[in-house]
DNA sequence: CGCAAAAGTAAACGTTGATTACAAATGGAT
DNA sequence: ATCCATTTGTAATCAACGTTTACTTTTGCG
């Protein structure tokens, strides 16, 4: 017995989703100090308490738009890897492992409102639910793991991941800053990969 | 003869650097949008519509509140590697490149809000003036230039540099993430700069 | 069918950013 | 010293916002 529409359906429909869509489309956009509850509720044909009895605050709302954020980061990374077929060689590991960090920075510049609600205070770290821990972390893992599988690097620990995470990461933040605006994004997403994978490199051999 | 009060002292004093003093503490201790310009003008015991003259807008006085981050990081970097005496070993200059890494990391950890405001909307990129454009950038190089002049390392280029940057920016960034949060930070930044150094070898290397 | 819970409404409160017309203080030129 | 344009602050006002309250409608289950 397939439900056709979900159980959450009283006037409106579907408002909580609706809230999150709206919420998540205009953080995309605008700037998220932009985003007013009674503007989408207005737009929504709603009244302006009404997303009261969906969520508890306006943070509440965001911090939801923030996991739908680490969502769709996730897809994009999942379109960008495909980690369901093996990598054939060390070459192949490696250009995943690019192909990851392009991704990483590529979100970030194509939402630059959507990635500062991410990683802010309404993000990452805050709220109840563990939703919005990011498996970002996990998925540099994988690459790193794979990569010591075809022993491009020997070791993979916590700090070995960490490490290459906050490289991309910081690439992924300051993008625009000089003198990082001067050179194609491509070019520049590459020799951070590079560099990272030289110190990881770099460091198998002096702890051996 | 020396001026004892500013010439901007009318009604108030100097009711632009007052404003700014205030928002700095405010953004300092509590989160950047808890700010107010009707609060701030409150407690500066002034009209709310009095701040307008010396600032176009809300934006105008962040502005000008992350620009006196900028300031402030300036001076904590000062203060961790005193470029006056020269760095007489390889380990000094290595030393002082971890001071540096420590006081950027140490920033961000006590002064979360306005480290916020600095890399964010109304920092750096921000506004007309080249007053927020920060300097970071060239203390690292400058840091960096001084391991070359010890053969720490033989190569001192824009990518180098900026490499250096994102890789410390992003464990400032992400020092409240899983795993990092587990480790003390004193080691962390110590094994993020080390990374960093190794990367920069390694590059010099591979390059030569 | 009836009823309790869920979902939305309408109105209000306090606060905010910003603009306007106006008044007061200032300091240089005469 | 006095005039006067400029700078600085005031008072009032506007529209918009987040949030709460009491109330009404809709829903789905027993």
């Amino acid at each position: 017995m397939a439900r056709v529409k979900p159980k959450n359906a009283h006037h409106h429909g579907d408002l909580k989703e609706a809230l999150i869509r709206y919420a998540t489309e205009a953080a995309r956009q605008g700037a998220v100090e932009d985003l007013s509850l009674r503007k989408a509720s207005r737009d929504l044909g709603v009244s302006p308490g009404a997303a009261y009895r969906h969520f508890k605050d306006k943070a509440a709302l965001l911090h939801a738009v923030a996991a739908r954020g680490f969502d769709a980061l996730a897809d994009d990374f999942e379109a960008a890897v495909a980690f369901d077929s093996e990598a054939a060689s060390a070459a192949e590991a490696e250009a995943r492992f690019a192909a990851l960090g392009a991704a990483y920075v590529s979100f970030a510049a194509a939402n630059p409102n959507l990635w500062r609600l991410m990683f802010g205070p309404h993000g990452m770290t805050a709220g109840p639910g563990p939703a919005t821990r990011p498996s970002t972390y996990a998925w540099l893992g994988k690459c790193l793991d794979e990569l010591k599988g075809f022993r491009v690097i020997a070791n993979v620990n916590d700090r070995t991941r960490f490490f290459a995470w906050t490289a991309i990461h910081g690439l992924a933040d300051l993008r625009h800053a000089p003198p990082a605006c001067e050179v194609q994004e491509r070019m520049l997403v590459l020799g951070q990969c590079e560099l990272v994978l030289q110190a990881l490199r770099a460091a198998d051999s002096s702890a051996q």
